[in-house]
DNA sequence: CATGAATGAGAATTCATTCAT
DNA sequence: CATGAATGAATTCTCATTCAT
């Protein structure tokens, strides 16, 4: 019974993460959400409150799907550089392996259906990696940037590099991923 | 006669853009637009077939605008390095004076409206950036990475910078941008 | 300038005929009809107050030609019985020569925009063929049936023929026309 | 919930069929439908797919109906003759019984609405009238004149004759649909 | 708990008509 | 007189949400 409370609110996420990724958020009603996810449109308003809430909830779930990954391999001795380059590395590897995850977040980070609510708790769930800045700092590695800038060009530059992969009009390889990284890296170094 | 027809067609174009920045596709219908604009609904669609010709259009329009604005101080005889560097000022300036021109772009680039039609005329409209590029790898300049990635690395930064100093999270002067420039600039230069 | 009236009047009517036949009442906006008749939207309103207004001349007109068209050649000292295979066969030679009118008279008969003006307009209009009914009742040549009925039955079996013999399922010369003919007078005559 | 199904469904159709026989097709809105079927405008759409589709599927509901009536007494050894009347006859009295079929019928035929798909169903429904047709050819009982042209003289007349009655200008009864009917049948008998 | 039929507010779009030029 | 840009009422259709089963 817990197993499938569980189960229907999942499926309910998985289908809404792969029809929005596909169609857009306005172009996919509940009812295909339903339908998709072998459930019925009212059972999604019992572990719901409304479809913004479904969605605030799916990106939730993502930002703590994505970061769990990132740092699943982090080890507290690592050196920063290479820190860096692996937090780089993982969200890439992430994302390649997850696209739709990629879609939904775009659309949704770049839509006003963000509440100040998710957006802070979508911050706490990214702590680790502002974390990382901060020991990069510390350790004056970094070029002297306000820390929010300095995130702002890593992301940027990171999605953007992604999304270019996901096109396929650029080949995806580990040896391409880690040149790019590299440059990424000389951006923020000092 | 004539002015009048640019003026209605202007106006709801420019309603368009601040009501979709602020609120959205699809959170902004058509009479909301009519409204704002001083229009009738009906005006609207004597010179846009319906509201994703609208919003093609009002693309378009932006991207020229843009393009041009970026391009509009450049020399011939100028060094490539402080050519680019005109080129991520410019473009800073622009969305942070336009900052609903960014954010209906970004939004509509993430969503499934684009035709690949606007999509190619978008390209053509951004030819002079690529000439750019072509001009800094003639001199060696760049990194030993593909064109496109360089461009999706520099355009992903500095888009994400902007939208960092729009959020007013870190102060915006010329100052600032000069540094964070220069730091982009560092991303993919040899 | 008065042959200029007539022009523009006439091309409105003309341009409505044509195109309700093919496309219905409501598929055809006013502004279609003006673009088809090369006069301005607005200029439609001078000749007629409202497109219900244009639709019932038209009506009439179509009703006028046809009366004048089914009599042009008859003579008073004509058989009875001649003069109504006569009045038959050009009330079948006018609709096939002129299908777009029949088309217009059906779709308007048949709908609930006939004004009770128009409609006993229209009986003052076709006044001779029902004195064409007298006069074969004066001689006892009909059957012991009331007028409307016979008129009805006469006109009934008559549109249905044309009908068919404009839908192409079956082949129209002169002399399958004369064995209908022959048909219909036998339904009513004695 | 099988019942309550049919209900709905039910409803629709017989409000269409109500107000488009008394307005016409384009100043019935599906609102008015839904009002006076005492359902919510969205419900009508659960069971058709557009308004065409609901006005396709009433047609050939209301000639089902039609076609049961007709050969509702009908006897396989029954004399053609007989049949025949017998088949004018049920006609008749359908429509007088159910006139708002026959206006809705009558629009119908004459729309540019009918699919070709509609019609052919149609012709499907209508069989029965044709062996009815067939049968009086073999037996030799009918004038030389192709099976279309009988047909459409037959019902021209009969529906010509049926909507006569049901304009209250004549008196509609056993006795006159008797002797109407005799007329008719004179037109197609050798 | 799960369901999906029912609902109606709201969206895009059309088109008869007006009126300033 | 002729025009056609402008208008908004009216129409079709969608879809988030509810609630009786």
């Amino acid at each position: 019974m817990k197993a499938e409370f569980q189960d229907k609110k999942a499926a309910a996420l998985k289908a809404t993460l792969e029809l929005i990724a596909e169609q857009g958020f306005h172009a996919t009603p509940m009812s295909q959400i339903a339908q998709k996810a072998n459930i019925g449109v009212g059972t999604i308003y019992r572990y719901f409150t409304c479809k913004e809430d479904l969605i605030n909830i799916l990106y939730i779930d993502i930002k703590t799907h994505l970061t769990r990954y990132i740092f699943r391999n982090r080890s507290e001795n690592m050196p920063v550089q290479e820190g860096f380059k692996q937090f780089l590395s993982n969200t890439i590897h992430y994302f390649i392996e997850n696209p739709a995850e990629l879609s939904f977040t775009e659309q949704y980070e770049n839509s006003p259906l963000i509440t100040t609510a998710t957006r802070e708790e979508s911050s706490r769930i990214s702590e680790p990696a502002v974390d990382l800045f901060k020991q990069a700092l510390e350790q004056n590695l970094l070029k002297k940037l306000p820390l929010e800038i300095l995130g702002a060009l890593i992301s940027g530059a990171t999605i953007a590099l992604i999304k270019l992969y996901l096109s396929g009009k650029v080949k995806a390889d580990d040896t391409s991923f880690a040149a790019s990284i590299d440059a990424i890296w000389e951006m923020i170094k000092k």
